[in-house]
DNA sequence: ATGGTTGTGTTACAA
């Protein structure tokens, strides 16, 4: 069972893109982020077509998550449990295959510091709280997307440059660790422990053309999913086509 | 350097 995370930048801008990756990719579960649009903006029609089920929280203009699968979509979830104030499309929650998964879109939260940061680190807060949750529950599960957190400096091209980024911020960082430290493994890590490895590339600078990257995407695992992770990879592929997104998709597969 | 990307949706804001 391949599960993928990607940032698409507008499903709109970027439908060509995905179509052509579900196609030769083909993730039994593709997890969006990133939407841009309301639910009845999304290209429903087009997606259905490739084979997949669908399910979308969106909003317009900014926001929106995704959850695209080849099996039946089971026990919906919109929105953030615990956080029902929140008003930004940020994250939708489904069993797949006997597979718990959450589709997330956290905050970018700069600049720092401020409203905006101070946001992010409250929907941190409730992220740990559902995590805790979700592990009490003792199930397989994935907590899958754009995390807009950079776990340590060698997940960025420049960590003195964002050092007062919200990306790497200790107190992102800190929160991301509680995660960690719930019991969650950061699947990319179980097969390359060290290195720059990116999954996210400013429009601006020829960021992508000098590697000037961050890692911000991730996919964390429940220890029931971790014992049949088989395999996590970065697919650069995308990042570098015409009318790309700044983001690039990041999968793993599971023996389920 | 008086620059600089992209997307949305109207001309500023978010990333």
């Amino acid at each position: 069972m391949k599960i993928a995370t990607w940032n698409v930048n507008s499903i709109k801008a970027r439908l060509p893109r995905v179509l052509e990756w579900l196609d030769d990719f083909s993730p039994d579960v593709a997890l969006l982020q990133e939407l841009k649009c309301v639910d009845e903006a999304f290209p429903r029609m087009e997606i259905a077509e490739k084979g997949y089920h669908i399910a979308t929280h969106g909003q317009k203009t900014y926001n929106g998550v995704a959850i695209l699968s080849k099996d039946p979509i089971e026990d919906l979830q919109i929105g953030l449990p615990g956080f029902e104030e929140d008003i930004q499309a940020r994250y939708i929650e489904a069993t797949i295959r006997n597979v718990r998964i959450g589709c997330l879109y956290l905050p970018n939260g700069n600049p720092t510091p401020g409203e905006k940061f101070d946001y992010k680190l409250r929907w941190m807060d409730h992220l740990v709280v559902r995590a805790k949750e979700l592990i009490a529950s003792e199930q397989k599960f994935i907590l899958a997307g754009d995390y807009n957190v950079c776990p340590k400096d060698e997940d960025c091209y420049n960590p003195a440059l964002f050092k007062d980024d919200a990306l790497c911020r200790p107190e992102s960082r800190s929160r991301y660790r509680q995660l960690l430290n719930l019991g969650l493994t950061d699947a990319f890590r179980t097969f390359k422990p060290s290195g720059p490895d990116y999954s996210f590339w400013d429009y601006q600078g020829g960021a992508w053309q000098k590697d000037n990257g961050v890692r911000i995407d991730h996919l964390l695992l429940s220890p029931q999913a971790a014992d049949i992770l088989v395999a996590c990879e970065i697919d650069r592929k995308p990042r570098g086509k015409q009318k790309a997104s700044d983001h690039t998709p990041v999968w793993c597969q599971l023996a389920a």
